[in-house]
DNA sequence: TATGAATGAGTGTTCATTCAT
DNA sequence: TATGAATGAACACTCATTCAT
């Protein structure tokens, strides 16, 4: 399966505005004025990013989107410019709580196997065949047409990323864990695998489904050698 | 109905850099009404090989295609039923000719290393930062939304590349130049720096270039351990 | 999907001559969303019977409807599915009117040429030469490509006329007025010249001028006799 | 059903050139430059008709025509100037015949009755439910549009054809056949039936069969009093 | 003379954006 | 602030007409 929308996968101040779009108007009296403009703004990201993942930018329709989200088509204007920009402000919401929580690393502790494995598990659960982990795709098929989005991906995540990887494999290096130095120079190929089976749960799973723990496993073994007991 | 694909609309379809949107029409004054006719829809091939990849199928516009292929728009409904199968059959007809031609593997000489690194280097110089590096790019980007593409791409790339890859590690591991025995249920990890080299190159060249072929470098010695000379 | 037809939206579509395409858009400004709403789909009913008259399903243009309908093309849209069902609804919407009023027979009083002569009176002024008239030349004109609108207009229209028809016959034969007993198999034949009339005033007017009215006196004539004073 | 296209609906001059679109280009080698071109002609003409009938002017495609009469879409060019050249030039050469058939009329015998049944006698036979028939409805349909269409058709045929009615009708009247004198002051009464049988069998022969030939003989019977045997 | 590939103006339909309510 | 009717530019696709062969 390619997506199961978890509300786990949604940082928690996103979801809190995802609600049943045809609730009635007068549901919560009790909420501010802002908080309900809050709410709506988020259901429009919601509803957008859905949307965008399953059609892509050019197909999606503002309509749809504003029906997903239960508001009026002018409402979406009233929180984003156009489109475009909706687009662009929506990889923003929905990436930088991700990055926050991975920014807060886990404590350090245990081995950088250890470490690296807590995190392909954790993103096993959170990305792979998740709707973040479409988004990945979005970002790949749209990136080209949208340099911004390009950009700000590659600072908040990318370069992040690879930086993180790199000093966790400078760590193994030096504790002995890892063999291969050369590795630190290409982290991409310590994430690789990842990324490859992202893309193969949104492509491929129907052809032939990918048990991307196990081959996580495979390559951890690669580089940092079997494991004498797991 | 759209005219049986002559070979003639091939060759320039895969020359990576061959366009000439601009050419007079007085290019081949001696060509038969057939050549022409190829050479038109060879032309169509190019142009909309190029704006796809550069928008996306949706904010492709037939008008741009065929401007930049330089024929009217309705000429191309004389080769193409419509937008839709046209994006279709463009991918099996680029696609097509490459896998014809990695099929006609090479003579398997020398040691595993050595073939995959064949492989690897042809790999670099004619997918990695070339057009069909975008191709692939295109299909990730589309294959949602074009279940026949991603069924036509699995079936005649990616199942057959895994295949072949599986044979060449069941080799290596036979012969003992590959330690990892479990790399033979996930080919995947051996392609992944390269797939991901082809995106990367697409997303990130300008923020970061990436020497993909030395990262190939460094994965090949990951599985393979390093070599003594290089 | 289509509004629901407002009653608003009929009157003016009855009027036989009621157009006024370049009204400005301050005529009612007192008048409710819902209010314009229903002008605004009148307004284009208006419009485009008016053209589908004049030109026929295939030669008219969405955009000539819009512009003598002082809207946007797209505002069309927002009314009627596409031109197929809006000219299939079109004609409903005209028809449906005119076979209210005609259900709501007069009061059967006095001879049944009596009847019947006002009945021919009020088809001479409110059919023939009107551009209810020209309504039916373009049922005949369209019926076979749309069945739907054959239909529906042999339902509505032609079957409960001639069921009408007939009783009337029957009523003369009963009371003594008509002699030809075989006429209540064929009420066709009653209204024969009333149809002909139509299509002539649409077709040979200008070659001929038809006077319809007295035509149909000789025709009644014909079927109850000459009248003694007249 | 509307419309059995019995070869006995042409004229013979027309039927000589409708063959088989498949035909072989050699199939006929005896026949002259010239009579290759008239059967050319011929063929195109009769498809054009049925295409037209079918269709309608504006909706009728010149593709369709040329396949249909087995020529090249450029072929028709050589024959007709445009389109609308070729749907006036095709009335005309399809009514000249009928046109000068019944011109030719039946030597005068026996009484004024028996030569109008045997006139519709043979309008049953040859119009009513015939492409002749579906061709009247499409001047009635196209008339307005192409007023050359409606001219000719007026001077050919329905002016000749209610002068010869109203000699007939003058001839029945100063015989004693027909009492209501009135009655050559609208030949068109006459007719009438036989008109609504031929739009009646177009439109709604699926929803309520008429049978023509019985209601024409009542139509008579109410001019020329009941038959005494019959 | 006959062909049919090529053309490009024209048309139905969509959809991002605006704005009166 | 929120709405959704209205707009009109844009786009895919068609088809009468032309013309090189």
């Amino acid at each position: 399966m390619t997506r199961k929308p978890t509300k786990a996968a949604l940082p928690s101040a996103i979801r809190a505005g995802a609600k049943d779009p045809a609730r009635s108007k007068e549901e919560a009296p009790a909420s501010s004025r802002a908080t309900r403009a809050a709410e709506r703004r988020a259901a429009i990201v919601e509803a957008a990013m859905d949307e965008f993942i399953a059609r892509g930018f050019a197909a999606t329709r503002l309509d749809d989107i504003a029906k997903r989200a239960g508001v009026a088509k002018g409402t979406i204007y009233l929180h984003f410019k156009d489109k475009e920009s909706m687009f662009e402000e929506l990889v923003r919401i929905v990436i930088v709580p991700v990055v926050a929580r991975l920014t807060a690393l886990p404590p350090p502790a245990g081995s950088v196997r250890d470490l690296i494995e807590a995190f392909a598990s954790s993103f096993l659960k959170e990305v792979i065949g998740t709707r973040r982990g479409d988004l990945v795709r979005l970002i790949v098929a749209e990136g080209p047409r949208f340099p911004s989005v390009a950009d700000f991906y590659y600072r908040e995540v990318v370069s992040r990323g690879i930086a993180a990887m790199r000093a966790l494999i400078e760590l193994g290096i030096a504790r002995g864990e890892i063999r291969e130095k050369d590795l630190a120079r290409y982290p991409q190929i310590l994430v690789a695998p990842a990324m490859i089976a992202v893309i193969w749960q949104s492509l491929f799973a129907r052809h032939a489904p990918l048990d991307a723990q196990e081959m996580l496993r495979v390559h951890l073994d690669l580089i940092f050698g079997e494991r004498r007991t797991t």
